[in-house]
DNA sequence: GGGGCCACTTAGAACTGCAAAT
DNA sequence: ATTTGCAGTTCTAAGTGGCCCC
């Protein structure tokens, strides 16, 4: 029955007539777009008639993606064009204060001297978490700190190193030198061989040679550009650079450390805190990810004057480096940030913060989680209400009810709209029609690009009705380019979340449901072996998390080789353990008989893997010796003493070919040398100890193989509520180092502090 | 009610330094 | 002692979501 009702809504758009049973046009309204006429509450969006209105979501995309794809080749003007609007100062701090009004005054600052011998004070003592922290629209009282570190000049390139073009060298000038490298210095990465990148790069450098009023030479073509000498002397810099002697480094590095300990902290309402980026983006070739438009693009210098900096009204100001001046200086206490500046590629804002372990962080943190954890309680309403909203007559709901079960059950973002000089990613409300499969009865296959333009893939079996959704939302007219959620956005969303939790927006359900997940895997692992062995299941819980989330990482570039070895490896140990078992039939025949499958394996491997491994084992032990015999004399070079006579060598070699004819041997008639001494309970002994080597073994490999395209990082950093890591260390007798590094239990203190062992998610 | 701006969290890549392997 | 692999850290891009303005 349902299928033609469910459709009721969509069906009289599309079919403009007949099988619409309902009326629905009342409780459509408030969204409104979709029925004809008659919509009492609503005024604005009501003149759409409803097929009209489908075509016009589907034009607007259609206009849209096109552009998009267009975009690309033609590019940019608007962008550079972008007018800097100056958010006139005033009307800000106008904006700002009023929602000043519910300032507490209690503010747990002591303010009891607080510069002075502040050194150690760096909030030891100072437990934000124990106390309120309801109202946070003042971030701080006073704040005082040194400002930025900005990069250091330009160095001009020694003269001998040049841009060749078209096999000539070229006299640029020192910007414009500094632009060709920045490209050079990137010659043999991936993005240097991106066409878009290159042709971005090359744009913005003639743009600087112009700049610069020119060079001499008509620079015109990309292809007749050599970048190999820029390459190659900084490569060499490189490789000189990592041959000063630890002394040396040690003590550039303490300089450097030196230099930039006043910036690395602040004071906030009196106490030491953290800062995390304290030094100024240096200039570069922007780097955008996936299919970005404007990869490759001049990242200009930022200057002094760009930069506006915040701070207490009674902080000093730090003096701008130089011959140069602040932008601007703020005291707006009701952001946390201490600096911040516009750049040129998409004329966002960057800011200079607070780092993660500072209490500022912290307090926001603590409260996301709360938050998350506020949502067990609404959650079964929630989904019960989606569940029934999945019918709906309207539209509108659907698509809420649809996504709401998508963002829950699959993790998805909210996917908010992006522009056309952005990279062409989604997420739930972004969804569009060639990102979804529809498979009957009730599969679905997403493949799309998320955040990053990291690919989610997923084919899994979705709820029927949500299947019948998605299908109906991928109704004619609609075709590729075409939303499919072309009702709601995800402040819609939001807004339906409110109803049932302030505060519940989209993403918290990724936070929610991580959490939820890691402590349900957590309550799985038992309370038995080795620490090491939790922190393996621990790892395990993590992952399940990072796949839900669809945390992924490319694959180191030695991942291959290394797994390989890995393998070499078993396949050597279980070489040794045939062996073994071979040696005990040799020592009595009679066993094979009496445990026929313990000696089931013996023929596992080829005579080729055996031959294999054979000369695999001849080498590294030739090898063994070279270098041992190479080390040996050294050493008494040094000490002066008379070198090995080569016999040495030859002896120690000599013993190599007789265990290459020994293997060759063994090849030939399936039996090893017999050791001396040797006994059953030895053999089985060995078997034993080499059948663990080879369970651990096997199991790293797994684990490795499994991790290989997996982050676990950014799902314990940001989704996990620490205090389930600390219940679980605190319980299970674990070191909490095992599962949190230094940075994470600074960050995560006050999970570590607060939190006893009976806490629950 | 939608666009733009702002402030903040979340994200994988790149880099660094250290420990295990050789 | 040197190399290598990797965990940990730093960097900065790319999201989300609130708020204001029209």
């Amino acid at each position: 029955m349902s299928d033609s009702e469910d459709d009721v809504v969509l069906s009289k758009r599309v079919k403009t007539n007949g099988s619409v049973k309902k009326e629905s046009s009342d409780d459509d309204v408030p969204l409104g777009q979709l029925s004809q006429g008659s919509r009492p509450h609503e005024s604005s969006a009501s003149e759409y008639d409803s097929d009209e209105n489908i075509t016009k979501t589907a034009a607007k995309k259609i206009k849209k993606k096109p552009n998009k794809r267009k975009a690309e080749g033609k590019t940019s003007e608007p962008a550079s064009k972008k007018v800097k609007k100056q958010p006139s100062q005033s009307a800000k701090t106008k904006t700002k204060p009023k929602k000043e009004k519910k300032v507490k005054e209690e503010t747990p600052i002591k303010a009891e001297t607080p510069g002075k011998d502040d050194e150690e004070d760096d909030g030891v003592g100072y437990k934000w978490w124990e106390n309120q922290l309801d109202d946070d629209s003042v971030k701080w009282e006073t704040l005082e700190h040194n400002g930025v570190i900005f990069p250091p000049e330009y160095e001009p390139l020694p003269s001998h190193v040049k841009l060749l073009y078209d096999g000539k060298p070229v006299d640029l000038p020192p910007f414009a030198e500094e632009v060709a490298g920045f490209f050079g210095a990137m010659l043999e990465t991936d993005h240097a061989k991106n066409p878009t990148f290159q042709r971005n790069f090359f744009h913005d450098f003639q743009k600087v040679i112009e700049e610069c009023g020119g060079c001499g030479v008509e620079i015109k073509d990309f292809e007749k550009c050599d970048f190999t000498q820029m390459f190659n002397y900084f490569e060499g810099k490189r490789l000189e650079k990592k041959l000063i002697s630890a002394a040396e480094k040690k003590k550039i590095k303490a300089e450097k450390d030196a230099f930039e300990e006043p910036y690395k902290t602040c004071l906030l309402n009196g106490r030491k805190e953290q800062v995390g980026n304290f030094r100024i983006e240096p200039p570069g070739l922007f780097r955008g990810r996936g299919a970005h438009p404007k990869t490759g693009k001049l990242k200009r210098r930022v200057q002094p004057e760009d930069v506006i900096l915040n701070l207490g009204k009674d902080a000093k100001v730090p003096p701008p480096p130089e011959g140069h001046e602040w932008g601007e200086v703020r005291h707006d206490n009701t952001v946390s940030w201490l600096a911040m500046w516009r750049e040129n590629i998409s004329n966002s804002v960057k800011y200079v913060r607070f780092a993660a372990n500072s209490s500022l962080k912290g307090m926001s943190d603590y409260k996301k989680f709360e938050k998350a954890r506020e949502l067990k309680n609404h959650i079964e309403k929630i989904r019960k209400d989606y569940r029934t909203m999945l019918k709906s007559n309207l539209m509108l709901e659907r698509q809420i009810a649809t996504a709401t079960y998508l963002i829950d059950v699959f993790a998805l973002r909210a996917g908010g709209e992006k522009s056309d000089d952005e990279a062409d990613t989604v997420g739930c409300c972004s969804l569009r029609f060639e990102h979804v499969t529809l498979t009957p009865p009730q599969t679905v296959a997403f493949d799309f690009l998320g955040k990053d333009s990291i690919r989610f893939y997923q084919e899994v079996e979705v709820d029927p009705q949500v299947f019948k959704n998605l299908k109906l939302f991928k109704r004619l007219p609609k075709g590729p380019g075409d939303d499919l959620f072309d009702r709601i956005d995800p402040s819609v969303l939001n807004k339906h979340f409110q109803t049932y939790m302030t505060g519940l927006t989209a993403k918290v359900f990724r936070t929610y449901n991580a959490s939820k997940t890691m402590q349900d895997q957590l309550d799985l692992i038992p309370n038995e072996g080795t620490p090491a062995e939790k922190v393996v299941k621990y790892n395990a819980a993590n992952r399940t998390v990072a796949i839900l989330c669809n945390h992924q990482r490319s694959v180191s570039k030695g991942h291959e080789t290394s797994m390989q070895k890995i393998s070499d490896r078993l396949k050597e140990m279980l070489w040794q353990k045939i062996r073994l078992k071979k040696m005990m039939l040799m020592l009595d025949k009679k066993l094979e008989k009496k445990k026929p499958k313990f000696f089931e394996e013996l023929d596992d491997l080829t005579k080729e893997d055996e031959a294999h491994i054979h000369k695999q084992i001849i080498i590294r032990e030739r090898e063994k010796y070279e270098k041992k015999f190479k080390r040996e004399n050294d050493k008494r070079a040094e000490n002066k003493e008379d070198q090995l006579p080569e016999s040495q060598l030859k002896e120690w070699l000599g013993k190599v070919d007789q265990l290459e004819k020994d293997y060759k041997n063994e090849l030939k008639t399936g039996k090893p040398l017999l050791p001396d001494n040797i006994t059953i309970e030895k053999l089985e002994q060995q078997i034993e100890k080499l059948e663990g080597r080879i369970a651990s073994t096997t199991l790293q490999m797994k684990d490795k193989e499994d991790n290989s395209q997996v982050a676990l990082s950014t799902s314990k950093i940001n989704y996990i509520d620490p205090r389930l890591s600390v219940v679980f260390c605190k319980k299970w007798n674990v070191p909490l180092e095992k599962v949190f590094t230094k940075t994470l239990r600074e960050k995560f203190k006050w999970a570590i502090e607060s939190v006893d062992e009976n806490w629950r998610f």
